[in-house]
DNA sequence: TATCTGTATCGACGTGCATCGATATGCATC
DNA sequence: GATGCATATCGATGCACGTCGATACAGATA
């Protein structure tokens, strides 16, 4: 909703966190975001609510059927089968994900394919690099 | 509570993730944990555990200030100043942190320090590189 | 247009969690 | 032992969130 600066396609991590100023320049740069300098209120809560997308059970296990699916991708029904959650629950819970970015949506025809974003998933494992 | 295996030093998330089985070996192994298969149900029940403790602004900005830290350490008093919120609060946000294996706590004297514990923010970042 | 299927939204319910004041514990000093 | 300080625990409160049934929406087909 918030368009804050002017990169950030749907990825509030991504500016929420100081990774990599222009003072950083490293392309393999290793450690930039949490560890790498107190962080203001306002970065705190970005990077809290991408975690907090994290912090359930049905979402975590919702990215590893799709990291494991052939085409990096799923609809709704390859996950109802084996979440045992109601469709409505894990619409909900996709819904979650693709807010905080981690997730993309594409339709085709009458089903919905979700996808990862490999983007967030890179910034938010720089963030924790000890 | 439960030593499921006989390993894990109060880390559960070592134990929870399949990050590294004999058929992996790479000692520069990028991308074992959560997008590297589907998880169970217990699997992503402590992944999300870890994930829990970190979707919180306050417990994020603990990290931080830690990390920045010259000797990698901090006490109690030092989060009252930054954070404005009340010691018990704080005292309960290091508690979730410290059991969810990100930080260790050593008493000297009457005060008490906490250290992040690096293993474990490892195992996280590498559980979510693309 | 009518109908069917897949997916998203709505509204409500119950649980979990962040927060804080009051209080307890641990440690040092007197 | 008594006092003082730093930290941890307890109990209560208010809000956020996971869950699901009912329902709405979107796309395909006839």
């Amino acid at each position: 909703m918030d368009a804050t600066t002017t990169v950030s396609h749907a990825l509030p991590l991504l500016d929420a966190i100081p990774q990599g100023g222009p003072d950083q320049g490293g392309p393999e740069a290793c450690c930039p975001p949490i560890l790498g300098g107190v962080l203001t209120e306002a970065q705190a809560q970005q990077a809290a609510r991408v975690f907090k997308a994290l912090a359930d059970p049905a979402r975590v296990r919702i990215l590893s059927i799709i990291a494991a699916a052939e085409a990096q991708e799923s609809c709704v029904c390859d996950f109802t089968d084996v979440l045992d959650l109601a469709q409505p629950t894990i619409s909900h819970h996709l819904k979650v994900l693709k807010d905080a970015g981690l997730l993309e949506r594409e339709r085709r025809g009458s089903w919905a394919y979700y996808r990862l974003r490999p983007e967030t998933l890179s910034v938010l494992s720089l963030a924790l690099c000890p």
